[in-house]
DNA sequence: GAAAATAGTTCGTTTTGCGAACTACTGTCA
DNA sequence: TGACAGTAGTTCGCAAAACGAACTATTTTC
């Protein structure tokens, strides 16, 4: 057994890299597409139903501004409406169109795809692992997984 | 919206979000030091050495066009600099000032240090088998985690 | 009911990114 | 050698993206 303390590619580096990686898959698929990639990244977090601009602004990390340039072109390009909300008539729903809806299906898809493809051969135990693990740096807390569940049972694969 | 039973996140919808997550850190490191994110991820890049604008358009996925503006725009600011290839009169290598490398350290250093924080108490053998993982889809080839870190050549030879 | 807060929009600016057309070199082969 | 094809970058015009400040319209709060 060696030392596993190989500085193969740091971690955060990997995170950077992979990063770097998934937005340029995004942006390929967008562009065959014909759509940008922040119309695409747009349409996939509509897919739920209708959601407000404040809390787009919020998921997005955009200013409201720049938001509303965004739902604006895609308005005008018939992938998105805006909604008056009936409780408060200052705030307004997005929802998709039809079309769009097909469009960030479509998207989705493919960048799902793509991805799988990239991922490989990577065995479906260490996807799940790495799943487990990304959930958990998502969830602003450190993975439970050992808690019994998924992580049970592997043994030292490194 | 309780943290229930997550229903582990899909693989590659791990990876997306993921991807975006490192994005908004990136973008708001950058932000806070006064650099756009495009100008950062240059900088870094730029660390081993200068490089020349092809292989920049090759790593960053570029076209030329908008290359030579991300790098105009870089040398106005002072934090890099073109010089002219001495074998090829054509090219030319971009390299690092010193205000340039300071500002690019800076910023990857921050940004691992936030991701570090991100990634929280994950521990260490998952973080390595992210790290793995991650290396595999990187280098287009399957993870051979069990080989020991036989990652050791993930750099691309070209 | 006036003042403060909230939800979005508008406006002007910079950055980013594309593609087509261009300049300037380098390499090829006849 | 010398035409000419290919390569390395730049320029130009354009659209999208992102910001911040100032604005409108509607709650909320006191």
């Amino acid at each position: 057994m060696v030392a596993t303390k190989e500085p193969v590619l740091p971690f955060t580096d990997a995170l950077v890299r992979l990063a770097h990686l998934v937005q340029q898959v995004f942006a390929e698929v967008s562009r065959e597409q014909d759509l940008t990639p922040q119309q695409a990244q747009l349409l996939c977090l509509l897919v739920d139903g209708p959601v407000g601009m404040s809390e787009l602004v919020r998921t997005l990390q955009l200013e409201k501004s720049s938001l509303t340039g965004l739902v604006d072109r895609a308005e005008k390009r018939g992938l998105v409406v805006r909604t008056r909300d009936s409780r408060d008539r200052r705030a307004c729903r997005i929802g998709l169109t039809g079309e769009g809806e097909r469009a960030g299906a479509r998207a989705h898809e493919e960048v799902s795809r793509r991805l799988e493809v990239l991922a490989g051969e990577l065995p479906d135990r260490q996807r799940e692992l790495v799943a487990v693990a990304i959930g958990g740096i998502l969830s602003g807390r450190p993975a439970r997984p050992s808690r019994g569940t998924a992580l049970a049972g592997e043994r030292d694969p490194l």
